[in-house]
RNA sequence: GGAUGGGUGGCCGAGUGGUCUAAGGCGGCAGUCUUGAAAACUGCUGUACCCGUGAGGGUACCGGGGGUUCGAAUCCCUCCCCAUCCGCCA
């Protein structure tokens, strides 16, 4: 979220900002409550005052007459101030129930824009996207005649959107997670495998939505936990209510987790195959920064996504996404769209990775703040995150992308080591 | 899951209803002394928020939440976490 008294102080920017971001939010009203919250505030600090002047002579009077004189007027401050207290704690829940819907400040540079449509491509991977000489089958075709995903079962087992991969696909899985996590490693990046259920306020702090109609998370009935939709949320978590030494940051993560996402309200896009499913695994990359580093860690970020596509061979380009399209928390946006031969009439462009910075908006609701050594005073910190790879879709680009005529797939050379052959299915 | 003991300021640790909302120690910072350093001595040493141009003043915070009271680290309720022992288990 952002600084209430720069919304206060900000609030044609703030409004401006809501409209390039198409979120309707009703900063007038904000500020008109946080004006009056401010106000009773005072009152109640004034009235605490008093009453604690009184409570501290009330031991010290020796006559009883005069220790009931004062307690009684205690009583009576007190009563004043839990009258006041309860007005000003009606209007901090309304001033943060506004508060929360606020998005994030936009990179300059970020393309306005309403939806992806203004999005723009800033850069293509080294590969190009292949030329074939046959018609390319799609992730499913191939999938089930060399027997990798099964689709049927995950529905008949759990329900549509869930799948089993097998076989060489669960290999490659797991050589994907080896490959991405190892890279991280050597660009010293902590690895962690991490918890898949995550509390409630977690999520929230890191921008989702847990519980309510509209909600993209899995909630567990009676306890406060939901599952992650992704390790976002346990990484920041992390760290949440912490001070961090500034001469600690950046701090870069790396977690393996699960993500489960119900997809509410995406019926009919691209529901193909294992594109858009309600639980995958996936490689997360996160930082914590320093206000000034965060741009360059974003731009770092980004490098690691398509250092991993270069290498693992595949075809991308890189976006960056339009206001429109940033969702709450981000401040700028970059997504990796792989080329997938299969998808559409003749390929199309499907994401991949994304990599976001949030600057201090989730840090500020987490409360995740640095210091420096000697100095008064804390900052919120910078969090960004980023993909490395999430598993069902690199693995959609590698069965398109590497598929031969005979319909086998070449397997990309650096994730041999762990697959253990070079080939899929063929001779 | 059962039993017991605990959760206090960066750390250790005292504090069981009111001499200001925390003793004492360690660590850290500054100073005195010293050629320099150490030792010794002296002072300072949290976070958030509110008011104020400023100096400064104030409110809240002793695991979380609620209660009793004029007044709670201290009493009551509840939840969480940690330690040890027992049981169970991959």
């Amino acid at each position: 979220m952002l600084d209430r008294k720069f919304i206060v102080d900000n609030a044609e920017l703030v409004k401006t900002n809501c409209t390039q971001r198409g979120v309707t939010a009703d900063i007038d009203r904000l500020v008109e409550l946080e004006t009056q919250r401010r106000a009773r505030l005072q009152e109640v600090q004034e009235l605490n005052r008093r009453a604690n002047e009184v409570s501290k002579t009330i031991g010290q009077a020796k006559d009883p007459a005069e220790r009931d004189r004062r307690k009684e007027e205690g009583r009576r401050l007190r009563e004043e101030k839990d009258t006041a207290q309860a007005d000003h704690d009606r209007l901090e829940s309304e001033v943060a129930a506004i508060q929360i819907t606020i998005p994030n400040l936009s990179h300059p540079d970020a393309p306005v824009g309403v939806d992806d449509a203004a999005n723009l491509e800033i850069r293509r991977g080294a590969h190009a996207p292949r030329e074939f000489d046959f018609r390319p089958r799609d992730h499913v075709e191939l999938g089930e005649k060399l027997d990798l995903i099964d689709l049927e079962g995950g529905s008949r087992t759990t329900g549509h959107g869930f799948y089993f991969l097998k076989n060489e696909a669960v290999l490659l899985e797991l050589a994907l997670q080896q490959f991405a996590v190892q890279k991280l490693i050597t660009h010293g990046f902590t690895p962690l495998t991490t918890p898949d259920l995550a509390q409630d306020r977690i999520l929230e702090g890191i921008g989702f939505l847990p519980r309510g109609p509209e909600t993209q998370v899995y909630s567990i009935e009676k306890s406060d936990l939901s599952l992650v939709g992704t390790a976002e949320i346990t990484l920041g978590g992390l760290y949440s209510e912490q001070i961090v030494e500034a001469e600690r940051l950046p701090v870069k993560l790396c977690g393996i987790s699960h993500c489960f996402r119900t997809e509410a309200g995406a019926h009919g896009r691209a529901t193909r195959g294992i594109y858009r499913v309600h639980q995958f695994t996936k490689i997360e990359m996160f930082a914590f920064t320093l206000p000034d580093q965060s741009d360059a860690m974003h731009q770092y970020l980004c490098e690691r996504e398509c250092e991993i596509f270069d290498d693992l061979g595949i075809p991308y380009r890189v976006v960056d996404t339009a206001t429109g399209d940033l969702g709450g928390p981000a401040y700028r946006k970059f997504d990796l769209e792989a080329w997938m031969p299969g998808r559409g009439e003749r390929g199309e462009w499907g994401e991949v990775t994304s990599t976001s910075n949030c600057t201090d908006y989730q840090a500020r609701r987490l409360n995740v703040r640095f210091k420096h050594k000697g100095e008064k005073g804390t900052q919120f910190v910078h969090t960004l995150n980023g993909t490395a790879v999430a598993i069902t879709r690199a693995i959609i680009a590698i069965l398109e992308n590497y598929q031969q005529s005979d319909g086998s797939i070449i397997v990309p050379p650096v994730l041999r080591p762990w697959v253990g052959k070079d080939r899929i299915g063929g001779a």
